[in-house]
DNA sequence: GGCGAGTGTCGAAGCGCTTCGATCCGACTC
DNA sequence: GAGTCGGATCGAAGCGCTTCGACACTCGCC
């Protein structure tokens, strides 16, 4: 293995010099630099990682936390997760990845070893036990997602409240007035991960002031689950229009079901989810959504973290400003008896 | 920071001895151990990483290099990296996350500086530019997927030619003679991962044997290219009974298509899918599927990588035999005229 | 022509751990 | 009771890097 001290001697300088040519920390004649830089080159040099960690206490790896579960919103973790690996990449640093299996002990661990210079969290929960070894770690820290208290932390996330109310106002346009919501997995409300109730919130009270009629029914992904919810929800609300979903899974199902049922979408329903981009575009009808902007969530979280790292940077809470993209699965409502309502 | 030396002083040991005990290489004194023990845990010791991979030139990190790609098979790929970190975790090792995107370039970093102790790379290539660094690479690697030539790696994989035989001896059995395949989307056969192709050969070369017919369509997982290619396949082949699918995404759209034409299933249309078993059991008719294994492909990769580091274990290419299970998707052919056939 | 201010480079002291002898001591043998 | 063996512990030497203070040298200036 080549070290250090070998290319200090192929280019005919000391140790610390070559150090510094490395690290830019003092100013280094350029014929030097030069002469340095081609010895690195020629003799393929790559620092030692434990070595430099250890002399400087800076790892230049980031931990990230994924959540244990691969049942639910898949896509969307995986996609902030390599978002913040290449993002953590353009900035020399590497990332760890822990499963939240540990818990609180991981963050202990990547504390107490100095294994990670900085952690990002995913999947966060209101009440997480991990917040308060966090707030009192001497490492940064930025979640993604939004607990309950939020003092002395950074968080990203959507703004889900506001995701709520742009599907509100949107449907509301079109001239519906009964809607229909069909959320994530009961599992997901009972962990309590805020996200849902948060669009939910903002879904009220923007229905609130609109005068629409909201009905929330939680919902696994299966078609099974999708199709008893749907059939549930018509029962209570037969004047039913549209439908907001909040589920990566109950898409398709959802969309399925309404064909079978000949409902035609959007002339006869509209349907407005909240969902990654792509699943909106690979659906049966591309669907009118508000994105979960994953890359961007994963990109803002690692350049909080480095710029916490660089000194710069304070706790701060970055909601995602929601946007909609109207696609076809949303329409203007039906009106009986007015065919020209069924006109798109 | 607590240190080595702050336990070493606190059970009035030296320091040598308290990393013996940690390390278990020399025999210690039951008292001592004890000791020593009380220690680490009333001062929260935590080794330093740096140090302990300098001093030891073993990191106890194991590098997993994911594709970059968000697009495809994602949920294997989640799950297949999520039992990896947690199966690296049992054996003491943390698992640093690359992307694809560095390529050879990773792995050359990763060996020169020493970051990680082994590599378990994902979607391999069937010439994949990171395989000749690997073999002549001085740390331990283990390919999840199999490359045109393995000699000189280890690798783990589903064994997808006998996968795709299973498939064509269920349909045999239940007396269909031509089946359609609607396979990955044609970029997976143009990016030559080879698992496509294998699952393809194997199918047909049992239809050989059985004298089945056989009709191959890759196909994007989108609604409407799965319409087109459903569409397709019934001009060319009207007697078409079966579909075997293998590309996840694919399976609900051909599910509501065949619903839509009013085609059973499966009653007049068996399907088959080779799929992970999740996508398989959520679909609106249970699939009867090959399991694609991800959590017990990325659990013996780390076996066998944590084997080789430990100086047993040697270049093997591991295939895990298919497991088709039945679920309620496939049934035995209907017989024109013969309504007796159209019994489950 | 000597002084201060830079500028570029070097040496050496660690960073916290592992590991290889070396040492010590009690138990056992003949 | 001297000799031997082996188990338990210690000391010290690094691992390869960063970083601080020191040093030498050049330059411009009064």
């Amino acid at each position: 293995m080549v070290t250090l001290a070998d290319v200090a001697q192929h280019a005919g300088v000391s140790a610390s010099t070559v150090s510094y040519v490395l690290s830019g920390k003092r100013s280094i004649s350029a014929s030097t630099r030069e002469r340095v830089e081609r010895s690195i080159e020629q003799l393929g040099y790559h620092p030692n990682a434990g070595a430099r960690a250890l002399a400087s206490s800076r790892s230049n790896i980031i931990a990230l936390m994924v959540p244990l579960r691969t049942d639910m919103y898949v896509p969307v973790m995986m996609e902030i997760a390599i978002a913040v690996a290449t993002t953590a990449r353009t900035f020399g640093y590497d990332v760890l990845l822990l499963t939240g299996e540990e818990g609180p002990a991981a963050v202990r661990r990547i504390e107490g070893s100095a294994l990670a210079d900085a952690m990002i969290l995913m999947d966060v929960e209101l009440h997480d036990d991990r917040l308060p070894l966090l707030r009192e770690a001497g490492r940064p820290s930025v979640l993604i997602g939004l607990p309950a208290d939020a003092t002395g932390l950074s968080c990203v996330d959507l703004d889900f409240a506001a995701a709520g109310a742009v599907c509100a106002d949107h449907l509301a346009g079109l001239g519906h007035r009964e809607i229909a919501v069909i959320g994530e997995a009961p599992g997901v409300y009972e962990r309590l991960t805020g996200f849902a109730e948060r669009t939910l919130s903002g879904l009220r009270e923007r229905s609130g002031e609109l005068g629409l009629r909201l009905l929330h029914r939680p919902c696994e992904g299966s078609y099974a689950a999708v199709s008893a919810t749907v059939g549930r929800i018509f029962d209570e609300r037969p004047g039913t229009t549209a439908f907001i979903v909040q589920n990566e899974a109950a898409t398709d199902p959802l969309l399925a079901l309404l064909r079978q049922q000949r409902r035609a979408v959007p002339e006869d329903i509209s349907v407005v989810a909240i969902c990654p981009d792509q699943v909106a575009v690979h659906a049966s009808v591309p669907l009118t959504s508000v994105a979960v902007p994953a890359q961007e969530m994963g990109r803002h979280a690692v350049e909080q973290v480095v710029a916490k790292l660089a000194g710069r940077g304070t706790d701060e809470v970055v909601l995602l400003r929601p946007e909609l993209t109207v696609r076809e699965s949303a329409g203007p409502r039906a009106v009986p008896g007015d065919p020209a309502g069924r006109v798109s």
